[in-house]
DNA sequence: CGTTCGTCAAGAGCAGTGCTCTCGTCTCGA
DNA sequence: TCGAGACGAGAGCACTGCTCTTGACGAACG
């Protein structure tokens, strides 16, 4: 009962909710540039200046929803690779990769937001940066996992080592691994995420049809290129 | 001559030559959401109204700009390959490589509208299209002519047989090229554009600092992908 | 030479936006 | 109970893309 303060933040609480959910959907539909508060308040019966009680200005409620974008992928990924046995390492890579894949497809906007373009005078608060990194964590701890479990074998290759300091900021996601595996996991992240930018941004329209299976094999690709098992696409499904 | 018709279609495609050139001022420094045509009228002392002589539409001053933007990419990807001795394949790609980093971060405003996130009602129409393959024709050209030189050593794996009809699409870019490599290159594209879209928009702040010599080796791992020579970023400077 | 017709800049105006300020009202807590 | 704070409504400012009309200029044609 700490909970229920008092009724009106209650009520602020749930106007909060509201408000974003509407913001969201229309999000969905028009794209972060055609969210208008007007219109949020429109479609909730209210006068666009009592929007202003709960945001400070549009920016903000552009925050609300990446923050929740953030979390909505991270929660997609982490699903999808708690389904798959812990010491069966390319399954959890495959698995974290489709999870990416579609959600990014089923929320093309909201992924536009956290992936895409940065809109024009905006800039992240700090207060993103815990949710920022959901997804990337799962991707760190399969290969962090498969490290420790002797199941990465890449071909030898050496980084340059002035970027030893780089390589154990990008570690904090992923302990223990070698430098020329934070390069390749980093590498691969990119594959994953400019390949389903790729997709989500139209760059395959009249090109790739069969858009799941190519993404499947890329991703096999990309696995071997952590050194994560065989890439012949035929064995699995 | 012929170029020279009437008094008045020159100062016509003066005037458009300037609009351009003023919106893609703005463009680098607003950003695509904040070009606006009442501001590029301002700027050139004529009124608002005077700018739709010219452009149709907002919609249209974007696409001249993207049209542009396309053809800059594409040019700079062009000049950057052409440097290199045709027989170094890797050296070819490294040089595409670091061309398409190095126009992206210098113009990122563009870069991230015609590989970021699509603007919200834009189509973006027909007449882009040949444009827009000039930088990944590049990139098809230098697998097309490793491959036809044998300098191209995958690791072997196979493609799941329903992608031949998606493969056969591709491989416009790169005749003569077998399916697998055709997807080993859509791959690596992919590991590109996903590294630079990364780096322009933003993700590497707070974690990568030496960002080119990160980006030379993940380039270096997309080439080996691509079977393409060795990894070791250490042999070569 | 004079007229006609197409091109052009300018201005007013419409509907929409984010955002601010003020003004009554209502509610919660001391 | 009463005062402070939260709240919704409304007017208003500056801005946007875009349309329509008006009047001036210039080139081509009779």
């Amino acid at each position: 009962m700490t909970a229920s303060r008092t009724a009106r933040e209650r009520v602020r609480a749930e106007l909060i909710r509201e408000i974003t959910d509407i913001a969201r959907r229309q999000l969905a539909t028009e794209g972060a540039g055609g969210l208008s508060l007007r219109a949020v308040a429109r479609e909730m019966g209210m006068v666009s200046s009592a929007i202003y009680r709960y945001f400070p200005s549009r920016d903000d409620l552009l925050t609300a929803l990446i923050i929740d974008g953030y979390n909505a992928l991270g929660e997609a990924v982490e699903q999808g690779e708690a389904a798959v046995a812990r010491d069966d390492h390319l399954g959890r890579w495959l698995a974290a990769c489709h999870a990416v894949r579609g959600w990014a497809l089923a929320h093309p906007h909201e992924y536009a937001l956290i992936y895409g373009s940065p809109v024009p005078g905006y800039q992240a608060p700090r207060a993103t940066v815990e949710a920022r990194v959901r997804d990337v964590t799962v991707l760190g701890r399969i290969v962090s996992d498969a490290w420790r479990d002797g199941a990465l074998r890449p071909p030898s290759s050496e980084p340059p080592p002035e970027l030893s300091a780089d390589a154990a900021a990008v570690r904090e996601v992923m302990p223990e691994v070698p430098d020329e595996m934070v390069w390749r996991s980093v590498t691969s992240w990119s594959t994953l995420y400019g390949w389903v930018s790729f997709e989500v941004f139209g760059q395959f329209n009249n090109t790739i049809d069969n858009r799941e299976a190519a993404f499947d094999h890329a991703m096999r690709l990309a696995a071997s290129t952590l050194g994560l098992a065989a890439v012949s696409s035929a064995s699995t499904a």
